[in-house]
RNA sequence: GCCCGGGUAGCUCAGGGGUAGAGCAGUGGAUUGAAAAUCCUCGUGUCGGUGGUUCGAUUCCGCCCCUGGGCA
């Protein structure tokens, strides 16, 4: 680890429970504060807190980084800031969005972009990896597809896709990869023109990382398992059933809103084919596998971010 | 006690005289507007134990152990 890091190193834990303040203790005085702050790391690792921490003594606004938290609905089991927690400094993004509605990385794009604008500094924190590395790195400029093409993708299988497409856009495709495939299929249906093209175009970064102060929380597995069970009976705790039985009347397993890990499985559980202690054993597995997913993505591509670790190792 | 099923990968199970295979879990990876999504890679385990039949048994037979159900 480079000695940049180690000033950001966390302090020894033992095996920790789940408490939504347990931030990582790290030394504010080196955090510039009039730059932007970014703040990424799998899930259950202590982004909030940190967050909450660094506009306590600094001031700035928190925006929200999670592909998930950006909907409404679904606020307990997605691990949304709490109202008190929103009182102590202001939070943007989260819950923006009706949970029938429809969100994306062009999406958080243009919102972020008009936050920027602004004045107040920003402390942007959440899990989705994408989000980050296409602020910092930019996102090529394509133009929307209506929701009439996906629908139309949506009944078509997987060969048909394929078949319209160019050789070139086609080789850069993982081509069992049915969701890339088809929006790689609507590109070009919307617009006339292969993804590729529009891939090809320079993509600005709206805040490259060098503006900013990129903290990437790092969390092995062992240390964060317990957390992410933990959090999960928290969850319980906190009305997550209450929350579901809410959002149960209006359930549609195809909103991405629905897509939130556990929502299916506590639904399952209130129409009463689902215990509730297997719906907590598929919540913890997908977690897990999520968290996963998240650290292969910054370990790949999120050079450059001080590395704060959370472990009982450091 | 008797009768009938089962005992095979961490879990649920398939298979069958030439030392085994799926799903899930787990692992590693990918990732350009669905990203908490989506996709890819990786499977040696005394085939319950023990005797026997056989060139060869996890597969057939005997006994034993464990387990589900039925009859007493």
């Amino acid at each position: 680890m480079s000695e940049k890091g180690a000033r950001f190193n966390a302090g020894n834990r033992p095996a920790p429970p789940f408490a939504k303040d347990d931030a990582p203790v790290i030394d504010l005085s080196a955090i510039d504060p009039a730059k932007p702050v970014l703040i990424a790391g799998p899930t259950a690792s202590g982004k909030s807190g940190l967050a909450l921490a660094i506009a306590r003594v600094q001031g700035g606004v928190i925006v929200n980084a999670d592909a998930l938290q950006v909907f409404d609905g679904w606020r307990v089991l997605t691990a949304r800031p709490s109202p008190q927690d929103e009182q102590t400094a202001p939070h943007l993004l989260y819950g923006h969005i009706a949970p029938d509605g429809t969100y994306s990385v062009g999406d958080w794009l243009r919102d972020i972009e008009h936050i920027l604008a602004k004045p107040a500094r920003p402390i942007i924190v959440g899990g989705t990896g994408l989000y980050f590395t296409a602020l910092t790195q930019g996102l090529a400029t394509i133009p929307a597809t209506p929701p009439e093409i996906r629908a139309q993708g949506d009944g078509l299988p997987l060969a048909a896709l394929l078949a319209d497409l160019d050789d070139q856009t086609r080789d850069t495709l993982d081509t069992q990869n049915r969701v890339r495939v088809q929006r790689a299929w609507e590109v070009q249906q919307a617009t006339g023109h292969p993804l590729h093209h529009w891939q090809a175009t320079p993509a600005r970064p709206l805040l490259p990382l060098d503006q900013t102060t990129a903290l990437l929380l790092d969390a092995p597995r062992d240390w964060l398992t317990p957390r992410i069970e933990a959090r999960f009976d928290q969850m319980i705790a906190d009305g997550a059933l209450t929350e579901a039985a809410l959002m149960r009347p209006r359930w549609n397993p195809a909103h991405q809103s629905s897509k939130a890990i556990g929502a299916r499985e506590l639904i399952a559980h209130l129409d009463g084919t689902m215990t509730l202690d297997d719906a907590r054993t598929a919540a913890i597995i997908g977690t897990r596998q999520y968290a996963k997913r998240q650290r292969t993505w910054f370990n790949a591509r999120m050079q450059g971010w001080k590395v704060i670790h959370r472990s009982s190792t450091n």
